[in-house]
DNA sequence: GCCGTTTTCGGCCCGACTGTTTTCAGTCG
């Protein structure tokens, strides 16, 4: 059993205990606990299996503990299963409609008998919800859309399509409202999840009725769920929610922290604060005692006011890196302009769209010090694979190039199949003629954990390959991670020096943070590459160092953050 | 249900918006 079902378990006891009216606070520890196992870097069945002792884990006792080993080992958790006998089947699908809560829910089954979402849809219909009391014709019109849009919606948005929808947005307001002076996409965005929910903009501006009324008439709005003073929801056409605020510049600092989270980081901020006799709101500190609001303009100082190093948004994740801050242990992360290369690249010598030298030439605009061209192996017919024969010349053509353009290093490289049986793509003889190997699997992606484990650590063995190219060789949204034993190819990628790529694009974004710190823990080697197929592609390097910075990687951490001189005599030292 | 530089018991984050109400409950983030 997977963490994610683990915690999708745990989901629908938080749903079920909040319908039952339990305390808020027993809810809450069951919803911290399933978001913890869901981006756990381990798998509770093999901890279980090892018999190591769950309630290490931040948020996990001894009562949650229990009920983990009991799935894992017999598939069923007897809490879970008396809740649910508590409630009539069907009544949980109501859970998933917006503005419906717990307790409407309840009065709706046992005012109305209402335990399905079709039998929602006709009571709406026939009038009997627009009758209960405390409710009225405008709340059941609301219910009534909700549930059409809960037919219809699409799940978390991958962060390639909220990317783009993002900075469109962003480009309508600043072009549609006179006076912002700031404008900063937070929430899950600005923390680089690999899916976002909805967008959430903070706004400074002097016009803010301007903002409120240009973010409800954009074109594309759908449906404006809320238009307030300070703060205004719609939803898009494309099913994405957008939530607008509009602050005051003194309160800034506050409000990016604010609306940046996650929630677990806020909540961990401001049990803090409490400790200081200070409450923490979206406009700064307000001490209990007298009333009075400290105001920040930047979050810098307000994490300073908390006795905290800064703590930078790709970590605020609420996995204890609020303790980290508190002792000055926060690492100093790999920044963009760490990144000296990028070595995994695709020009139209395969199934890239722009020449050698215009991607070496954009390279180079980028500042690098050295670029790998890896197009693809033979066996990647579909994408045009080099032949031996033509690899040979197009790393001669590398070498002519590398001394015409000048200014950077040009590493003579491969993307090189891993065939199903874990053999390469090309020759021992042929590779030792090439500067960079990388290797990857593009194929028979369904193959059992045992077989795939061992499909990549035999091509990891062959000294000749220095990288493992997109590891889970999942797409977001579209195809799953291969099954594989992690543990055991991070574990063979330290013993053998072979590095795990980090890929920046941001349909894989692969490996993914919670890997990258467990790889990073056994003592694997990091590489962050683009991937890129376009020169634009060769932008993805900012995806990729946000990643890694999710996964607390710092420059040491990252192969291609050395110069290219200690670079290249790494490659000679591998290669030996 | 979890947890401890306030604590092994008694705490546990805070505000905007909506709808149906005349003062607030419910939902959301």
């Amino acid at each position: 059993m997977t963490n994610s079902e683990i915690a999708e378990r745990f989901g629908t006891i938080v749903s079920l205990l909040q319908m039952k009216g339990e305390k808020s606070f027993t809810v809450r520890a069951y919803q911290r606990a399933g978001r913890t196992i869901e981006r756990f870097p381990r798998d509770m069945d093999a901890m279980v299996a090892e018999g190591e002792d769950l309630t290490e884990i931040p948020g996990v006792g001894k009562a949650i503990s229990d009920k983990i080993a009991e799935l894992v080992t017999t598939g069923k958790m007897s809490y879970l299963e008396r809740l649910e006998s508590e409630f009539p089947d069907g009544v949980l699908d109501l859970v998933d409609i917006p503005g419906l809560g717990p307790k409407t829910i309840v009065r709706l089954w046992k005012e109305l008998d209402v335990t399905s979402v079709d039998a929602l849809e006709a009571a709406v219909e026939d009038g009997r919800v627009a009758s209960l009391p405390r409710m009225g014709k405008k709340s059941a019109e609301n219910i009534g859309r909700a549930i059409q849009f809960a037919k219809s919606k699409s799940d978390r948005f991958p962060m390639a399509r909220a990317m783009d929808i993002s900075r469109r947005l962003t480009a309508y307001l600043r072009d549609n409202c006179s006076g912002i002076s700031d404008l900063v996409v937070c929430g899950s965005m600005r923390r680089f999840e690999e899916t976002v929910g909805d967008l959430d903009l903070v706004c400074v501006t002097s016009d803010p009725a301007g903002a409120m009324d240009a973010m409800a008439g954009m074109d594309g709005v759908a449906e404006v769920l809320g238009h307030g003073e300070k703060k205004t929801s719609v939803v898009l056409d494309s099913g994405i929610q957008i939530d607008l605020r509009v602050c005051e510049p003194q309160h800034l600092g506050a409000m990016l922290q604010y609306f940046t989270g996650n929630l677990h980081h806020n909540v961990r901020l401001r049990e803090i604060a409490a400790g200081l006799g200070l409450s923490l709101n979206e406009y700064g500190l307000k001490d209990v005692e007298t009333g009075t609001l400290e105001t920040y303009a930047t979050e810098e100082a307000l994490y300073r006011r908390l006795g905290l190093q800064y703590v930078p948004p790709e970590l605020r994740q609420g996995a204890g890196e609020v303790e980290f801050a508190r002792n000055n242990d926060i690492p100093r992360l790999v920044e963009l302009s760490d990144i000296k290369g990028d070595l995994h690249t695709h020009t139209d010598w395969s199934d890239g769209r722009d020449t050698m030298e215009e991607m070496i030439l954009e390279a180079r605009a980028r500042g690098l010090e050295y670029i790998a061209v890896t197009d693809h192996s033979v066996g990647r017919g579909i994408a045009n694979g080099l032949s031996v024969e033509r690899l040979e010349s197009h790393g001669k053509r590398l070498k002519e190039l590398e001394s015409d353009i000048g200014g950077i290093r040009i590493l003579r490289g491969t993307e090189m199949d891993i065939r199903a049986d874990g053999s390469l793509d090309y020759s021992d003889e042929v590779l030792d003629e090439l500067d960079w190997v990388v290797a990857s699997v593009h194929s028979a992606m369904g193959q059992d954990s045992a077989t795939m484990t061992e499909r990549i650590i035999k091509a990891m063995r062959n000294p000749r390959v220095f990288a493992i190219g997109h590891l889970s060789t999942r797409l977001i949204g579209e195809r799953p991670p291969v099954d594989a034993d992690y543990d055991a190819i991070f574990r063979a990628a330290a013993d053998t020096g072979t590095a795990l790529e980090i890929n920046g694009s941001l349909g894989r974004l692969d490996l993914k943070d919670t890997h990258i710190s467990r790889a990073r823990e056994l003592g694997a080697a990091l590489v962050i590459n683009t991937d890129a197929h376009t020169t634009e592609g060769l932008g993805n390097m900012e995806y990729g160092v946000s990643l890694a910075r999710r996964g607390w990687c710092e420059p040491s951490d990252i192969l291609n953050c050395m110069g290219a001189d200690e670079f290249i005599s790494w490659l000679g030292k591998k290669r030996n």
